[in-house]
DNA sequence: AACCGTCGAGAAAACGCTATCTGGACGCGG
DNA sequence: CCGCGTCCAGATAGCGTTTTCTCGACGGTT
């Protein structure tokens, strides 16, 4: 039975008006439980439906009205954190009308436009989008158009709603921890200028300058040490190997997230070296930190509760709410074993074997 | 400039047709690249649409025709091998009109029947689907409905193509190095009985057959031992410290995919053993199983591929061609460290500390 | 010079739904 | 008994595209 391909949901509105002998906007409002249907009509309707098997055309409630379609962009599926917030946001959606799609950014497009854009040409009736570096003017034509939750974006516009986390509160706790484990020589690990410069909004800008702001009132200014590099695996590992066979090699790496924080673990191994050598923490508490061999201290940051949230905010705002909110997610520093105190001077093992198991 | 919002998209096709001085019938075909159009009408077409910043309305093609809209159904985000899926699918649209979005399966509805509905429902071109568990007779209609190629599922329709990996070449790889390493307790760890059943469309049936085939093969019939539990890493946790508390701890075990392996190689950690007292592998060569920490042998199954064979399958498929295609991709064994020789016996060290780093 | 085929362009009819408006029945108070 | 408000149901006009059909103009061939 191959072949033929039958009119793609082709038992329409007005099949099933038919059926249940009943006009095509009697089903419209059994539906969309509009208001002025009796008890008896509705059941009708809904026996027809259940019979016929009807499905509505989205497409075609894209014309009229609301698609009951909610759009998140997300720029980087494989780093871990981006799947949690999406695990929170379908979750919330659970047993509601609402269908949650998903446009990947990408990366060979700039920063999530496309996608964005994408979502909005399909009449999502609102979008969640995790690309902070887009442009606020951009951004504010953008919810002027639609309904528009932000994650991980540290400004405070009124045309849309954020989800972010308090990324200074979490940066000090990482720093405060490895100073108080007696660290001096810490560096930071982090994407390059043109990510984390524009007005801190960015995650990853925020915690930059946290990491400045706490090392200058530790007095530990002559130590900072910050290291660029691009996003894959590749580029952090070669960076942390560079960073840990110079001269200044730190005693603990805070590399701005546990993706990023698993290239410097490899290169520490790979540098014939140990967390007894060298601490290592990131940011965001991704599963696989807590796993034995990994080991990683980091910064706990919620992804499911704020994919909730984010559900949530923007539920309300298709609701009609025009008040923006911000909301803001507390971060928990996890300690494991990733961060030790740094070795006594002059107990280097600069050359020791990596011993596993 | 917050509050008011505007008519979404407010520009049409007939403010294009008006503006370029042209019929709306005219900038349908420049848009669809359709047989005639002169050089010039196209060029005063699309700088028109340049001017405006026209965007066609998906709704509305999907009314009449394409939506250059490719639908994928993913089971669960949170396991990294599906991301490396969207991955390849992603870069093999790169550049093409096709826009890709992604309908995550949500775990309290059975198996991805609402989401591949809500993509039909959202008339996209083309369904990729990673649910190997729908029932033939459904999937047969809704390939008469509209494009589909499956992922992992090892059956053969006529009526949609098919990407899977060679489990069974996977899984005999896996099993007879560990034999060759000299193991003969080798336990496999693997889902509950309903999902590893069924006809062995499920690549994770295919690994427990071929797990028990090699097994008989290598005359060790009788240490055969199949563990089941529910996918969450607790459950798996709790099954594999079970296991290796029991009698009958097994040398080495098999499990089912790199998720479970991790949740495995914790249970080893928490139960006071190494690598060198139980081996332990895996399916799939997610990212971190190379992690210095993690050190997980298993099998290779390029996701990425699998992603961008699916794509290109299915805008075959959309092009025209109804024969079926069944693509094979081959797996590769990753042999890495948490895979050692068994203890000689009697030099079991079954209550030595873990001892990292 | 008449004719035919080809090609570029436009007119108009769907596509399946929702929103708005109108109509009719019914019940209640004056 | 009339009028008025209330509530339920249907008629109807789009929504922004694509598709099919028609029309006219233009060359080239008899």
């Amino acid at each position: 039975m191959p072949a033929s391909r039958t009119p793609a949901g082709s038992v329409t509105i007005q099949d099933v008006a038919r059926e249940a002998g009943v006009s095509r906007a009697a089903v419209s409002k059994v539906i969309r439980n509009a208001y002025g249907v009796s008890p008896a009509m509705r059941e009708r309707v809904t026996a027809a439906i259940e019979q016929l098997g009807y499905r509505p055309s989205v497409s075609a409630r894209g014309m009229r009205g609301a698609t009951f379609t909610l759009g998140i962009e997300i720029p980087d599926l494989a780093n871990p954190f981006f799947p949690r917030l999406l695990t929170g946001a379908t979750t919330a959606l659970s047993g509601s009308p609402y269908q949650l799609i998903i446009a990947p950014a990408d990366p060979a497009h700039s920063e999530g436009h496309r996608a964005i854009q994408a979502l909005v040409d399909r009449k999502v009736d609102g979008v969640i989008a995790v690309s902070p570096l887009v442009e606020p003017a951009w951004l504010e034509t953008l919810a002027a158009t639609v309904p528009v939750v932000m994650l991980g974006r540290h400004d405070r516009s009124t045309g849309y709603d954020t989800v972010v986390n308090d990324d200074e509160a979490g940066t000090g706790q990482v720093m405060r921890h490895l100073i108080e484990l007696g660290h001096r020589d810490i560096a930071h690990l982090t994407y390059e200028e043109e990510k984390t410069v524009p007005g801190s909004v960015v995650p990853q800008a925020i915690r930059l300058e946290t990491y400045r702001k706490v090392m200058k009132e530790a007095g530990l200014a002559s130590h900072i040490q910050v290291v660029r590099t691009p996003m894959s695996e590749a580029a952090v590992h070669r960076a942390a190997l560079q960073l840990l066979s110079g001269l200044e090699r730190p005693t603990a790496i805070f590399a701005c997230h546990d993706e990023t924080a698993l290239g410097v673990q490899r290169a520490v191994a790979d540098a014939g070296l140990t967390s007894a050598d060298v601490s290592v923490a990131g940011y965001d508490d991704i599963e696989i930190a807590r796993h034995p061999g990994v080991s990683l201290t980091t910064v706990n940051q919620d992804g499911e509760r704020m994919g909730r949230l984010a559900v949530e905010l923007l539920l309300d705002r298709i609701k009609g709410r025009t008040e923006p909110r911000h909301e803001i997610v507390r971060p928990d520093l996890v300690v494991r074993g990733s961060t030790r105190p740094p070795r006594p001077r002059g107990s280097s093992t600069r050359l020791r074997a990596l011993g596993e198991g």
